[in-house]
DNA sequence: GGTGATTATTTAACTAGGTAAATAAAATTA
DNA sequence: TAATTTTATTTACCTAGTTAAATAATCACC
């Protein structure tokens, strides 16, 4: 296998882990804090505008928020089309939403401690330009 | 979220899951290929020695073990330390390993194809000094 | 040589991604 | 307007990563 490709496999797996024993404290997952960092940014969105974001399934998305609902941070509400069900934070995630990003901020910071501005944009261009 | 991290993430999770449409024509997923790849390079590994070697955790490696285990693709073999399992590939992935291999060399060519040798290059070392 | 600690593997249970198919509401069209 | 197609969400089931704990064999040491 290419190096380049176990590299980058490797360097995500060890990204998501570090993510997710920084989330711990905050009892959270990498993947539900996508989503509540996402609902705080935009506002409340129906799942499918969630999923189309993101880049993942459907059922992935709604697997994730029965679970935020069940643990308080989000609701699902009915829109005007019966369909749709738009996903809001609670108040208890507005209110922890800050200490949560801090503690994030922090492990990003950490993660990119040994690049500089430049090598992060760099890094940034060039897997764009690998997509593109 | 760093933009950096969403693009490493997306980027990840796009080029595994082409990385399994590729693999799909051989009835493989890749994380059953990277572990058939190992043992093509290397030649017949304990578990412990491949969930090192590949950083992930024992119990990931013994269940793909399993499912190429029960789909022909390798054997357990007791070692001389009865508490190691030594995996061997059988014959018929060896057989089978070139056309899979091309069809994966075939996937990194086209997942590289808008980066020069240089960027690859680039691209690599800014991962690794992430990391260190 | 027997006891306790370590090591290799496995099992169980969790999150997180995927596809395929079901369901219900809305939109389109004949 | 009735029938068909499309859209939004969910359910079921697969791979793939994780941690915690169980089991069995080996090692270390007294």
């Amino acid at each position: 296998m290419n190096p380049l490709f176990h590299q980058l496999f490797q360097q995500n797996r060890y990204m998501v882990n570090r993510l997710n024993d920084v989330l711990a404290q905050h009892e959270l997952y990498s993947s539900q804090w996508t989503i509540l960092f996402l609902l705080e940014q935009k506002g409340p969105m129906t799942l499918t505008a969630i999923w189309k974001y993101l880049n993942v399934e459907a059922p992935t998305v709604t697997r994730t928020v029965t679970r935020l609902e069940k643990l308080g941070w989000v609701t699902r509400e009915q829109g005007a089309d019966k369909r749709e069900k738009i996903i809001h934070l609670t108040e208890m995630a507005h209110v922890r939403f800050p200490q949560i990003a801090a503690s994030v901020k922090d492990y990003e910071r950490e993660m990119t401690q040994h690049l500089t501005q430049e090598e992060q944009q760099q890094l940034m261009d060039l897997l764009q330009k690998m997509k593109a």
